[in-house]
DNA sequence: CAATAGTTGTTCGCATACAAACAAACAAAA
DNA sequence: TTTTGTTTGTTTGTATGCGAACAACTATTG
């Protein structure tokens, strides 16, 4: 504790010397900026208007299916009620289908339907090509290095 | 170009023999997933129910004040809409105020109130934490590393 | 000056994102 | 078997995040 006398430098100065903080110069400002340019880049190449989580929902599952719902969520990193909405509005645009899991009364089980395969065929080029815009301005061995990092501190 | 003619490789075989598209091997899982952890470690260390963007809005207009709002949207990333939302609940909690410009009727010049000041006070020595805390699995190397990249794509 | 163009702030709608609380169904243990 | 605990899915409330349209105001240009 400083003392608590002596107006003069009762600048307990540094007090740690201390830089200056600043947010542009955390760690999180900068995440939250990269995300928001590849969403940006993602919502203007893809089609269909499917968002970054459609998307990835999509896919995982017709990867994994038969799935349950939050099952696909923990899969795809999304919480019970995030995924429960993405879900929603995929099988709302017939992309997904839902059945009653006759060994689990509580079990959705989903699947992909005919119209999500399409979407999927549609699209995964422009999805590769999203990936290839938002690491544009990396060389190779830096766009290993930046996903090799980001798995770490997930 | 490739020349027109010659069949002999018009093998585009598997039409481009790519690998699987597989959704957790793009860079925008990742951005999102690291995001998500680092919003979850910010939410359960820091004080005063502040989020994350009221808080880099909140230290921002600290160091520019005083400053309009789409200004201090600009500085931290945040659209418009954001910006307002994330003003408002600040103005709400008395943490900023709102004067209108003399100078140009159509701004607000934002300034950061006392009790805005204690709140950064009490928490800016949290918020480093937070940043340690994220990068903890990184080395010192790896941190300098990640940052520049994150930068360097957004 | 008048017409045009750009900026600032507001509002609406949609889509994540997550905490918290809840009912129904299943699993394990007493 | 009954109790206890867990899992699954749902709902509510709050907070970003952004496209789009809008009014009010300022700046620019003819």
């Amino acid at each position: 504790m400083a003392s608590i006398s002596d107006s003069e430098e009762v600048v307990e100065v540094e007090e740690g010397a201390q830089p200056a903080y600043r947010v542009d110069q955390q760690v999180g400002f900068h995440l939250r900026q990269a995300n928001q340019r590849h969403v940006s880049i993602f919502t203007g190449m893809m089609g269909d208007r499917l968002t970054t989580t459609q998307w990835a929902a999509l896919t995982k599952l017709n990867e994994i299916q038969p799935c349950s719902q939050n099952q696909l969520g923990r899969e795809t990193a999304m919480d019970v009620a995030t995924i429960k909405g993405v879900v929603d509005r995929l099988v709302a645009r017939r992309y997904l289908q839902t059945a009653p899991d006759p060994k689990d009364g509580r079990r959705l089980v989903l699947s992909v339907t005919d119209e999500g395969q399409a979407a999927i065929e549609r699209n995964v080029d422009i999805a590769r090509a999203v990936t290839e815009e938002t690491l544009s301005p990396l060389s190779s061995a830096e766009r290993m290095m930046l996903v090799e990092l980001l798995r770490k501190i997930s």
